[in-house]
DNA sequence: ACTAATAACATTTTT
DNA sequence: TGTTATTAGT
């Protein structure tokens, strides 16, 4: 073990030392913070700290994983694992399980995940009689989960005028109803949704103060991962917790700050000295991650947001590669130049595929990408596409060893009744649930008794229930009797998953049989683990606590490939080589944030993060048109690149962000400009980890105002070779007057077409059709239109 | 009750 | 465009 202090820096090793009180660790990007929070986890223990007093919340429990493996490897795995390190859903899952009575549910609540919420919140809008236009479903749901994370629950919400007028304004008077009634449905179904953890954990601990002294007295030292992340509800989970031993250490980065749209509130890390003002402050801002060059880029853009904790990060690297700025004419165009430029860079560096990683904005852009890299036989691992657990043949599974552990389980009794089909069709559960309702009991129990509660169906179909009924007694039975892996095979089998699973011979049924026997796979092993470990066998109960809460398996796929993901799954991630897709106005920042300045500065953080993520090599591509939901729209540049300073861009890749975003009062003011600048160095020669000289020309672009291009004026120009510069004022000496249907032309992006319509000839905003052999027709301003006549 | 056709829709998503 | 959810038809 030896001394592990001496593998920290200065600032690492105070940060960890640190714990008589309340302490707040920046981290700024790359700086080590989860070597902070492991190493000072491994201190606390080596001081002679029980594991069992240690509480670590984290937010994925991949997180926690690697962490306890890494505190494990310091102190001893038999420390490690007593730690109370998790998820802040699944350590207070756990504790809600152990005081459930208090709050009204039984031990065997059922987690309902996302799509449980949504489908019970549909069918109550259903069996209201609601527009769900108007009452939405997701909307509905959104809102319900913003209220809880804010810890108003359905009746504060009834209670208070304002709410009420809100929803008047929001054209959903009745919201607080849909609340209240959602609300009462999990109570019933004994289910609690992922903000029902938080919400009732809060709940508990105000109505039951001598719970929370309990558990104040058993969590010494708290600690919070990701702390820029958290919502007021772990806020308050957190410094209620604390407020005995005023002993907790947050660590996190205000400027990767990307989930407020699901409640996270920066100001927890950002006020988290006015909320502990004796707490100390701890600045990491050493990144050992990314080049200078790389990192000046990413503090460029992030200093243009306001309301941010004052830090200087830094790196001690070669200088490297400068961030390329890369243009092409649309979506596939991008995806073909990515995957051109990446396949150069690998050959001239000897670098694998996976030391390349290519981010974007929202999952729909990876299709196109997807389809290039197939055809160019380019090797690539979609992250958090479908996550394992939410594939309909193993959600299906899991509902029955729901409907089996908790009978109240409205949505898994929904799901499996008719899964795989037995001929209880949509008729039939409509009438077991209008019946339940009326009679105000469980589905179960109509299910259990038709003739009480005299269900109205024929004979047939009773006949199907009560078979029904005997599979999910068998496993009702079987539950305590089997361990996990036993009882969910048991599942797989009596339901006629594996018969009709098995029938599926086409390639997606295939796959869905491969993930049955992935998940019973994985149970074997691990019931196999638990049995050696702690000589109990793995319960299915057990099993189900754990897994509702997850999401993805095991990642063990180690193939050399290129990674594609959002960047939000990359936070934390980091790479070689990064790619940064889609950097276009409406897109990144997403048109949806644009609308207020706390918005665009969130969407800044995403591109920072974005940015971070490499470390040798960054690109950042845009497309000048781009195919969104069916349609080709025009796309500009997203302002996150004019927000950087352009002379730490290299802008030899984006001609066109030069023509489009730069304006030259004369042509001979441009020849000027040239010849005051050097010729650029040849981007596509790049040695990421070569020593390169600093690109040290000054010259400002500014930002285009959206919708005008032609508005624009810039004084400068990006260095451009000679010529392309003598093209570019060929083609603005050109005044296009005398272009006529049938000519010839050639567009600077377009390249080659024939004029195929006049519109508006004579007038300001006279238009031209242009048929270009590669892109296809186009309508361009004459005024504006890059054109020649050959 | 199941299938096929069509209409509606479409950020990000650690849990 | 590609998916998903509802609806109409058998």
């Amino acid at each position: 073990m030896g001394n592990f202090l001496d593998e920290l820096s200065g600032i690492q090793r105070e940060a960890v030392c640190f714990n008589s009180g309340p302490s707040l660790v920046v981290a700024g990007a790359g700086s080590g913070k989860t070597r902070v929070l492991t190493y000072k986890i491994a201190q606390l223990i080596e001081e002679g700290i029980r594991p069992s007093s240690i509480l670590a919340l984290t937010f994925t429990n991949k997180a926690a994983r690697e962490m306890k493996d890494r505190i494990g490897k310091l102190v001893g795995d038999e420390n490690s694992k007593r730690l109370w390190m998790g998820t802040f859903h699944s350590i207070f899952s756990r504790i809600l399980r152990k005081e459930s009575e208090l709050l009204g549910f039984t031990s065997d609540f059922t987690i309902y995940d996302t799509a449980d919420s949504n489908n019970l919140i549909k069918s109550i809008i259903k069996e209201r009689k609601l527009d769900d236009k108007t009452y939405a479903p997701k909307k509905v749901a959104n809102r319900i989960s913003q209220m809880k994370n804010d810890l108003i629950t359905a009746e504060a919400y009834r209670s208070k005028k304002e709410f009420h007028d809100y929803d008047l304004h929001q054209r959903m008077p009745l919201f607080g109803d849909l609340y209240k009634y959602y609300t009462i449905r999990c109570q019933k179904a004994n289910a609690m949704d992922f903000d029902d953890l938080l919400l009732y954990t809060n709940i508990l601990f105000r109505d039951h103060p001598d719970i929370l002294a309990k558990y104040q007295n058993i969590f010494k030292f708290i600690l919070v991962d990701e702390y820029q992340d958290t919502n007021f509800s772990q806020f308050l989970i957190v410094q209620k917790l604390a407020n005995k031993s005023h002993k907790v250490c947050v660590v996190g980065d205000d400027a990767q700050s990307i989930y407020s749209f699901r409640g996270a509130r920066i100001e927890n890390i950002l006020k988290f000295k006015e909320n502990y003002p004796e707490c100390k402050v701890f600045k990491l801002e050493q990144n050992y991650r990314s080049t200078p060059n790389i990192v000046s880029v990413a503090n460029s853009l992030i200093k243009k947001n306001e309301g941010q904790i004052p830090k200087n990060v830094f790196s001690e690297r070669k200088a490297g590669s400068p961030v390329l700025v890369m243009n092409s004419y649309s979506e596939t165009d991008e995806s073909l130049k990515v995957s051109q430029l990446l396949d150069k860079i690998k050959r001239q560096t000897g670098m694998r595929y996976s030391d390349f990683a290519i981010l974007y904005r929202t999952n729909a852009q990876s299709r196109v990408l997807e389809k290039t890299l197939r055809q160019k036989g380019i090797p690539y691992r979609l992250w958090g596409s479908t996550s394992f657990y939410e594939r309909k043949e193993i959600l299906d599974t899991l509902g029955y060893i729901r409907l089996a552990i908790n009978n109240n389980d409205e949505e898994a009794f929904k799901r499996i009744i008719n899964t795989p089909a037995r001929g209880i069709g949509d008729t039939t559960v409509g009438k077991i649930l209008e019946t339940a309702h009326n009679n105000d009991v469980s589905c179960w129990t109509v299910l259990s008794d038709p003739m009480t509660y005299a269900l109205p169906v024929n004979a047939g179909t009773l006949a199907k229930l009560a078979e029904f009924k005997k599979l999910m007694d068998s496993l009702v039975a079987a539950k305590e009797e089997k361990d996990a892996y036993e009882f969910v095979e048991m599942v797989v089998h009596n339901s006629g998953m594996w018969t009709a699973l098995n029938a599926d011979r086409s390639p997606e049924g295939v796959s869905r049989l491969q993930n049955v026997e992935e998940l019973l796979n994985g149970l074997s092993s691990s019931a196999a683990q638990k049995l050696e470990e702690d000589g109990e066998p793995l319960m299915v109960a057990d099993f189900m606590a754990e897994v509702a809460l997850m999401t993805s398996l095991d990642d063990n796929d180690t193939d050399d490939k290129v990674t594609m993901m959002t960047v939000h799954a990359a936070k934390g991630l980091e790479f070689k080589n990064v790619f940064i897709v889609g950097a276009e106005e409406e897109l990144f920042p997403s048109v949806m944030s644009t609308g207020t300045a706390e918005g665009i500065e969130e969407e800044r953080r995403l591109f920072y993060v974005a940015i971070t993520r490499a470390e040798d090599f960054c690109v950042i591509s845009y497309a000048k048109s781009r195919m969104r939901n069916g349609a080709t729209n025009p796309s500009n540049p997203s302002r996150f690149i004019k927000d950087i300073d352009a002379s730490m861009l290299d802008f030899s890749m984006a001609p066109d962000y030069v023509k489009l975003y730069s304006r030259v009062a004369s042509s001979d003011e441009m020849d000027l400009h040239f010849q005051s600048l050097k010729p650029r160095h040849d981007t596509l020669n790049i040695r990421p980890t070569a020593e390169r000289p600093q690109q040290r020309y000054h010259f400002n672009v500014e930002p285009p105002k959206i919708g005008s291009p032609a508005t624009n004026t810039a004084r400068n120009l990006t260095p451009l070779s000679r010529a392309e510069a003598g093209s570019i004022r060929n083609l603005h000496v050109n005044n296009n007057t005398n272009v006529k249907v049938g000519d010839k032309v050639i567009h600077a992006q377009f390249g080659m077409g024939v004029v195929t319509k006049l519109e508006g000839a004579g007038t300001p905003m006279a238009k031209i059709c242009v048929h270009f052999q590669n892109v296809g027709e186009k309508k361009l301003i004459l005024k504006y239109a890059n054109i020649k006549v050959v």
